[in-house]
Parts: C-alpha cells; structure tokens; sequence
DNA sequence: CCTGTGCAGTAACAAAGGTTACAGAGGCTT
DNA sequence: AAGCCTCTGTAACCTTTGTTACTGCACAGG
C-alpha cells in the first residue's frame, strides 16, 4: 500500500501526510461494476484512486440515469467532501468501471489535515476545481450538443479511460449512460459504422476511426 | 462598507479578517444589466456579494447561451477562485440581475488567508459546494426535464431572486436563459397563460399561481 | 397623427429523439 | 438438436422542439 500511495501521490503530499495516510487509510481492490456508493448513501470514507477508473452517475426521481465523469487514478471525489460538510447523504452513485485500488480516509481526517497540511489543502481545492470543470463540460455536452456527437464523445471517453478501443457494453447499456432509449443509440452506432468510424459486434464494438 | 461587510459576513469571519477584507477590497455598486465578467476575461478579483444578484451564464461555440445559476448575497464565485489556480481565464459570462452592491478582493489573498483564516477556508469549501450543488441541480433541469417544466422552474427562481412577482423580460431574452427559441416560449408562455398560472404582457409577465 | 421598430401571436413545416412492435441472430443450456 | 434468452436491426409512428414566415399591435419619436 505504501508503494501504491507513493508512486502516486508521492509527488504531492509530505512524506508525514503520506504516513498518516497509511496509518488511516483502508486500501482496497474493486472489482469491474462493484458500486461504491449510491444516492442517499451515507458518506463515511473518502476515496484516493490509485488505478484503475471509477464512473460518477447522477439519477432522476423516476430512475433515469446519466454518466457525469469518470474518476482516475490521482483523483478523489469532491462530491464525497461536498457531503462532508453538507447533510452528508451522497448525490450521486459511483461504479467501478474497471478493477480499481484506492483509500478509504476517514472523513475526519479530511477536515484535520486540511489545517495542517499544505499541500492537502492544496489537493482538495484542485480536486474540487476539476470536477467543476468537468460538470461544466459534461453540461456543455449535454445542453448544446446533439445525441449523435454526444455518442462520439462517449465513445472516445470510454477508449481514454479503459485505455481500449474496444467498447465491452451493449447498446442498452449506452443508452443508459447517455439517458437515451436503445432504438435511438443503435440507429445512431449503425450510421457511425456505415461511415466507417466503428465496427459493432455482440457485445462489443470496435473504435476504428472516430 | 465596513458596516455592509460587517451586516452580511460578521457572523461568519473573525474581525481581524473583516479589518483586512476592508483594507484590500474594493467596494463597488453595479447597476442591473452590467457585464461584470465573461468567457475568456482575466480573473483579477474575487466578488463578495452584498446585495443583490449575479446571474452566471455559460456560451458555446456557435455563441448560444444557458443559464448556470444565480449569485445572491453572501454568496462568491467559486469559478472566480477555480480560475486562480487554474489558466485564470474566466469560463462563464456573469451579469448583474438587479442593482447589486459586492467587494472585490485580490486574488493573492485568497491563498494567502487559507492558510491564515479558518473560517476564510470553511467559506471557500462551503462555496465550492454550493456551486457544484448548484450545477448539479441545473444539470437535472436540462437533462432531466422538459422545456415547460424549466420554464416554470425559471419563473419560479427569477421570482424568488428578484423577490418580484413581475418577469420583466421579453419572450427572446426568456429565450436565451433557456437555451431555446422565442416561438418556443411564446407558446408555452400562453398555455400557462390558459391555465391561469400567469399572465402575459408587452415586456414583462406576471406570475399568478406557479 | 403618422410611422418605424421591436414584441408577441400563430400557422405550417422540419428535424431530432423517443416509443412500440416485431423479426432474426447469436450463444447458452438441456 | 431444440429451446430459450438476450442482443441487435428495422419500420412505423408520435411528441417535442426548433425554424421560417407572416401578421398585428404597442409605443416612441418625429
């Protein structure tokens, strides 16, 4: 675990935070689709991603579901923090989208080290600065462009993440990620494959071209 | 000034930060419709608001606009500080709503006081929440709803920000905060008329029972 | 009082996306 | 091999939203 947390925080945190946070910290491996948190979870620990990607989700009162981000190594969930110091019941649900190792640290210890240490400070105030970004650009995706380049841009996200040009989802699957119907994504994945971009399987699909 | 700041910040900060807060800061008085910042703007300064409203608007490309979310009195522009740490440039328009009176502080002491100030560091956390909260809940509206429902919604906060019954907007400008299009509204605007919730005028409307 | 300008109402049409229904294909189990 | 289940392809249709075009109306300024 120390190696873990060295190679990938060793660069941003004091060699005295790091060892708090081994002393404090759970690590633990997650397994593909394990769900580390779902709305109205209460928040107990917040997580430091070692490896591995985990994909952040928002729901609707009538079930309806929509990918917001993902989390990747180096990364934390500021929503968790956000929780912290609100009613505490998360916003949102989180899925491991491959196997992933991360640290559980105690929320306490959050609130103590932010005092104390600097560059924790530091890492909680980027932590949060990403993720408005990244909802600022997942908004952007959302209210101003159309399904077809959303689905492109999905697509291209997940390769990223998984570092894989073979997308292992369904079309169901999809569509609930982008809150979309499976008629309309297989329409959509059949004119990006007639064009050439993408090869699809059952399953499967292949990134060729996008 | 200092009674405004005292008025509105003495529960939270420590005098001595309220003392160096009007040292620095620079009070300033903006009446309805001034463009206090937009895309691609230098952040110089960090807002505190006193009075009044800040509506925060976010454009693509193609120069088509969405409403984000609305600043009221205590509250500050976490995207301001996300920019600090960041390239600095601004990634949202902000537009006084209504007559509004703020402080500007300088960005060097944002860091500066983090460290300093306890309760200059829970402001900053609980801004950032806020934000992220305030984002997230725009983001249900557009992915989740429909246009008629967020345009009630619109109503209904430009009401309670405003504290005024009366819209004073035109269905274009209505337009835009939504992302939509004036014959869109026009004709929602008058089946909510029909069913009695509001009732519509030459550049303004009145809302009766949302 | 006339007129230009901007706002609102409305109709007709287009496009995107969602829904329903059904057929066939692939793969697993028995 | 037969049966079953899940995934995909496709057609027909509907709803919502956006677009274009034209009308009339209100109001300000000459």
């Amino acid at each position: 675990m120390i190696q873990d947390l060295t190679t990938e925080y060793g660069k941003i945190f004091e060699e005295e935070l790091i060892n708090e946070i081994v002393q404090v910290g759970t690590f633990k491996e997650i397994p593909e689709g394990y769900k580390l948190m779902d709305i109205g979870d209460f928040v107990r620990g917040m997580p430091l991603l070692i490896s591995g990607a985990i994909k952040i989700l928002r729901e609707d009162e009538d079930g309806d579901e929509l990918l917001l981000y993902y989390l990747e190594k180096g990364d934390t969930c500021s929503m968790t923090m956000a929780c912290c110091m609100g009613d505490n019941k998360s916003e949102i649900r989180a899925i491991a989208e491959m196997d992933t190792k991360l640290i559980i640290v105690p929320i306490q210890k959050m609130e103590e080290w932010t005092t104390k240490y600097k560059s924790w400070r530091n890492f909680v105030f980027n932590s949060y600065h990403e993720r408005l970004n990244e909802l600022l650009s997942t908004l952007d995706n959302i209210a101003f462009q159309k399904m077809d380049e959303r689905l492109i841009g999905y697509l291209k996200e997940k390769a990223r993440v998984t570092k894989d040009n073979i997308i292992h989802n369904t079309h169901q699957e999809i569509a609930y990620d982008l809150h979309s119907s499976r008629v309309v994504i297989s329409r959509l994945l059949k004119k990006l494959e007639e064009m050439g971009k993408i090869k699809l399987h059952r399953n499967y699909l292949e990134i060729l071209d996008l």
